[in-house]
DNA sequence: TATGAATGAGGTTTCATTCAT
DNA sequence: AATGAATGAAACCTCATTCAT
């Protein structure tokens, strides 16, 4: 009975209806954290009930690691167009901005993610694997720089790149313990402006030297 | 008269026990995270029974928050004195591994505390007030230096706390996350060692002038 | 589109389900007083789990509350029926028999109620409401009463329904006592013939029959 | 060894003891009732140690029984000393006040003991001795007064009785309930007078019927 | 596919009682 | 006689998960 070929058409359905389940999931775990929303609150955000949800993840655990798949693609994305700007500094700046502003109702799920992560290793692996991805968007970008001339040969790029993504971390850090939005703006600016003042030859002089 | 109240002492006894009561949920909080640890996980590690933590803590929350009012000092602490040394960028390198090393076992329990602080009022308070504490040790060093000549007066101190501070959270993230200790080590010296140069004259140079 | 809700009716299965386990509660509160009495308790004796009453009702309080929501309502009921009679001495004597026949084995609920009421204000204000509507259907009978001629129009009626209410609530509390049941009903339909004789004209004179 | 007499002295110090922690007891099971109240507010109260309870009563039960033995003693006492007046309506109608006045505060144990004696044969023995003794008390009393004339001699004397004390637990009742003080007292004195109104025969006219 | 009532394991918390001091 | 820290047994309540419909 075996021998008839199964339906190839491994239902598209399934895949839009996990989707929707995921957004609203990243919505209700970046509210109320993860140990704190329940799967009613996802299910009731959805308009679904809780049985369904299960027919697409197997538990919330599992709905949970859906998620960081999710979202820093197009961080990196964003990321990545904003650096095909002239003056770097200035691109980094507002791309802390930019990236902020439309990811801050969930940056609740950064920490959230973090600190799961710390304790579950496939889940580690997973927002690692997102960490390193980024850093790499970064990398790459630097290593542009570094190749029309505007950045000294001897700096360590990949200790810059790694710096670069803890400056956002604590951008997102600092605003969720309060602080004003332009304050921490200025210091994330402020602070990659530096880092980059250090090695960086402006395009003007770059020239000449 | 009868039943006279007798005060039967243990003068600081009760101070002791909390201490004793803190330290082992620190350890379990940081083990398994406060929503997965139990209070029975934390009476367990201390050998007394569920029923005493609540003789000093009068829920699992004030135990947690308990937590927040620790250690952190100790990391100023720690800061101020690595800071009279004579080459900062070299200070801010080792001050990385020696305050990192000396809490590498809880380090879970920062991104813990703030996943619990973004949603908790008053516990964001506590760590908040610990933030600023922290950035107000660094600033003032940097202020000393700026004394000293060897910052240029232009540079704008709040940011550049901030930003350290915010390369240490990137510290305990990317270790965090499985990335190795010296890589880790190297990054974060690298972004403070580039973070002043921009700014910093050397020692040599700050005499003659 | 996916995951459309498709509510599966049931459509008052809810009010059902909720009146078993008030029905439930009821006999156990009645037999073990509030605070001796277990969710457990409830439970078993439906044959359900403790968690599914918390799907009816929000907590053990909330439960309680709905028990005095109950009940009294037929009191007012089977009070104004009875008092059609002729005789409204012999009727309130077998009122007393018949309603208290009718709650005996949950008379321990009165007193549990009424400690309860005593200390919290909403379940204070449930009681009493059912108290004044009790009162009501006296009052307003005497009113009858009064209208065609059968009692004095100095009485104070006001008062007296409230004594009669308290002769009922006496009733239920010497029973409780472990007074026989004919020596408590022969005082409770002896005090209410006082009561009315006082001011009563009896029905031969009045109808001139 | 046991041939030395053992000191006959029952030290007089215990049974003051008790007596301080059995009046501590009864404000606090008053205000909090018997199962919100703790040993250690019981204990507090007095300024004393939890453990210190213990070497006078054997268990928080006990403690309570021991308040059945109290205070309604001088019930029946100020009843009989209010008695002796001259127009018993009127007094009985002050007692009412009096009565209520200076157990105000602690009329909330009068339903808690009610609630507990329902379920408690050993408690409710004594409960129902202290309704025996008060009910004997206002027994005696209307003897008197049908001995004097004043009450037809066909009048049941004990279902009188008992609906007298009945009318009292209504006043405690309604008190409680929220009743006003002035309306609760209005429809005990009110009742009272009905109850007798129908068989007493007034002073003045005793002599001429 | 979707439902949602039911489950049951497990967590937090309370407190009467004991006992070494 | 008095203490009060410690206990441990329960109690209430929550919720991820299942399953009959």
């Amino acid at each position: 009975m075996c021998l008839i070929p199964m339906p190839k058409v491994v239902p598209r359905y399934k895949e839009q209806a996990r989707e929707r389940i995921v957004d609203a999931a990243l919505r209700v775990f970046a509210e109320k954290g993860y140990h704190e929303a329940t799967m009613e609150d996802v299910a009731d955000r959805l308009g679904v009930s809780e049985g369904t949800i299960y027919l697409y993840f197997k538990s919330k655990r599992d709905l949970f690691k859906a998620i960081s798949d999710l979202g820093e693609h197009d961080v990196a994305e964003v990321l990545s167009s904003a650096m095909r700007s002239d003056d770097p500094v200035k691109s980094f700046f507002d791309l802390a901005t930019d990236v902020y502003e439309q990811y801050e109702p969930l940056s609740g799920l950064i920490v959230e993610l973090l600190a799961e992560a710390s304790r579950d290793a496939s889940l580690r692996k997973m927002v690692r694997d997102n960490f390193d991805e980024d850093r790499e968007t970064i990398h790459k970008f630097l290593m542009q720089l570094k190749k029309r001339g505007r950045i000294g040969a001897e700096t360590e790029m990949n200790s810059v790149s790694m710096a670069i993504l803890s400056i956002f971390y604590g951008y997102a850090i600092t605003r969720l313990l309060g602080v004003g939005r332009n304050e921490a703006k200025r210091a994330c600016g402020e602070a990659v402006r530096l880092m980059l003042n250090g090695t960086l030859m402006s395009p003007q002089r770059s020239a000449s030297s």
